[in-house]
DNA sequence: CGCACAATTGAGCAAGCTCAAGGAGTGTGG
DNA sequence: CCACACTCCTTGAGCTTGCTCAATTGTGCG
């Protein structure tokens, strides 16, 4: 069931045997999400984190005039709230934003389990470690880029995300998320969101048609993009 | 040495003897940065990390067209560069704001004893992940928030987290970034900077004379940021 | 005193927003 | 099988926040 967390790890360190078994010893329940239902609510405490085995969900912080941003996508081998295991209070909610399925693993156990294993607790940490440097990212983006580069600059993140667990093929994945969605994902609106889509298509730049999005040309899409996949962490380098 | 950082951590939760000792033996080397020093290049490859004992500093990306931004401020207590323990290659500069005091703490003498401390482990762990939810709340502002909101959040947050490491007296605390540096911070121009200190000078917020902050009004101010300390996790709880 | 840098102010400009309306796709009940 | 309802996408038009360019005024320091 952990596979697709395994996966990911794996492009970054090898697990010894005994690290996996360590992880699929670990006590799960499976839960099912409906599009646009809360995973977890802001402010909530936890004592499960939550790793995220199919489709889309969204970290999202709401602002008093009735805005919201999303801070970070969560696709297929992401633990949504890890942080949690320190945090104790989540800073921001949990949306899925299509159908989800997800593993949930308490607290203790976890604990439990890495008092034992450091190497596997540092690969751990470096999945958090990996979500603050995408929010970094992100932040650049929405302090000094523009509208086009940001939406460019997460189609090339969405994409290489995608790829590292196997959710990538013919150049293009599934990605159901509506403009709306997107827009609050980019701190834009949707209307501009719906503009710098249709000329990033009419560049030759992607296609997306029926919640399919495929790249047309990567070298100009990461360009417009300053995209620059090291934050990502996505090579192996022994931790 | 690490005074600043344990008196931060013991905010959070309690250090065992047996745990400040471990902290206190790890091999150190001071270090002294100019103001306007880079202490960290982006993408270098890093063996250290870096703890600031004093002064400020800020985590900084360069943009294509010659823009700047920072992704967070860093004050005495913070490691600057913890997340380089697991990333190897850091996503980001590190710039001295200030003249800055730093220890340096070598990456394998700090994995050798977290091995053997799970709990002081997961409490490293909880700074990264407070870094990270800084981020969020970062990026809702960058995303969704307008200047004077983000201005008056930055005051907060600050204020708060001096606060936790006793840097602040009498409602105020000593700050000397350039209003180019917080327009760098707060994806803004320096003038709209300008023009904002000005708005929240004459509506009585704060004061700001030679490199110090007063706060005047802190309820007003920490409602036009919608400023609640939660992501800073400053209380105890057992991690 | 003079230099370099930071703060301040003015004026015009633009990226992206809001408001509004029409079209297209999809699911559902009669 | 159709009609309606709902959501999402698309497009137009005017507006606002914050930007750029430019000039002026402090201010710390050798």
């Amino acid at each position: 069931m952990l596979d697709v967390l395994v996966r990911k790890m794996e492009r970054r360190d090898e697990l010894s045997v005994g690290e996996r078994d360590a992880l699929n010893r670990l006590p799960m329940e499976r839960r099912h999400v409906a599009a646009g239902d809360f995973i977890v609510r802001e402010g909530a405490h936890v004592s499960r984190s939550l790793l995220l085995i199919s489709g889309f969900a969204g970290r999202v912080s709401l602002v008093a005039d009735g805005g919201r941003q999303f801070t970070e996508l969560g696709i297929a081998g992401d633990f949504m709230d890890l942080h949690g295991l320190l945090m104790k209070r989540l800073d921001h909610g949990v949306l899925a934003l299509s159908p989800c399925e997800l593993l949930a693993v308490p607290h203790d156990a976890l604990t439990e389990v890495l008092a034992d294993y450091p190497h596997l607790t540092r690969l751990l940490w470096l999945e958090t470690a990996v979500d603050a440097a995408i929010h970094r990212t992100w932040m650049v983006g929405l302090g000094r880029k523009d509208a086009q580069s940001r939406m460019a600059h997460l189609l090339c993140e969405t994409f290489v995300r995608l790829e590292a667990v196997g959710l990538v093929s013919d150049s293009g994945f599934d990605f159901p998320l509506s403009q709306i969605e997107l827009a609050d994902l980019l701190g834009l609106s949707s209307v501009h969101v719906n503009r710098i889509l249709m000329a990033l298509r009419a560049d030759g730049l992607i296609d997306w048609r029926q919640k399919r999005v495929t790249i047309r040309n990567w070298d100009r899409l990461a360009a417009s993009a300053e995209f620059d996949p090291l934050y990502l962490r996505l090579w192996k380098e022994p931790v």
